[in-house]
DNA sequence: TGCCAATAGGTGCTCATACACCTATTTCTC
DNA sequence: GAGAAATAGGTGTATGAGCACCTATTGGCA
């Protein structure tokens, strides 16, 4: 076999978006383990958190505000705006633009999950050493752009 | 914890799953970028490279090893078994285990992944500080669990 | 003013993710 | 050795992700 193939072991120990997408998916299922109560998924409290100043946002520019592909934001968009989390309206000077708003049941499902998501936070954190978040969040960010 | 909501600037800057998710997006669609010729995802080409020892590996058995939920692997491997990049059949002593193997073809396709693959690390490696990538995947890994 | 490029957003397709629930097979226990 | 428990895996359903391609609207410019 050549040489030049990494073994699986080798892969495993060096693949950055191996090892990013596996975290990602156990720090997910943990998230939503706590969230379940509130029969919703992490990135439909990530969207809910974002929209929580109150203010209305065009869907590209919150898309781009989370680092999200323009057209997943506007499927995961729909069961929020199903359960009435979420309300969208044209814009009333650029019809191109369709703008969102957390509604008033939007803002309390929040306020009933966020015990949960600190709870989340700590089963995440409390695998970290203290000082690692800060760490962490910044290599995120370099590897986000 | 009180049960002031955050702002979305404090979930930003707080929410471990929110910036785990966000940098994985980002990552895996650099990765796809490269893999792009090879008409390979970056989880297809994890599973190749997890194979690529030629030893047949139950499907359980990987799924644990990657970190991946046994019934999302089971859906993963159906269009690499269709290209013929993957193979399965039952074990011949346990005949619930399904054991998967790595074919020839996909063994070359490998072989011409492999400089893609390393490009596409650059991308992520060259976005970090040298030393940066050891404490990175040693957070990850604690997050993984 | 008429046309066209740029911008905002949606749809079709395919793959990724995982829980709840199902079947098949093996192992354990008496 | 029969039946229960444990184990391996697949299916149904729903959401998450993004590229290629589409329409609608806006704004710039000749």
């Amino acid at each position: 076999m050549n040489d030049r193939l990494p073994t699986p072991e080798d892969y495993e120990a060096r693949c950055v978006c191996h090892a990013m997408r596996r975290a990602a998916r156990a720090v997910t299922r943990r998230y939503e383990q706590r969230l379940r109560p509130l029969g919703l998924s992490a990135g439909q409290f990530t969207i809910l958190a974002a929209l929580n100043d109150g203010r209305a946002v065009p869907l590209g520019v919150l898309a781009t505000a989370l680092g999200m592909d323009r057209t997943t934001l506007t499927r995961d968009l729909k069961p929020l705006e199903r359960k009435g989390l979420v309300a969208s309206s044209k814009h009333s000077e650029d019809r191109r633009m369709r703008v969102l708003e957390i509604t008033r049941r939007g803002r309390d499902l929040l306020v009933e999950g966020l015990p949960l998501w600190e709870a989340a936070q700590q089963d995440s954190l409390g695998r970290l050493e203290p000082p690692d978040w800060g760490h962490l969040r910044d290599r995120l960010q370099r590897l986000s752009g």
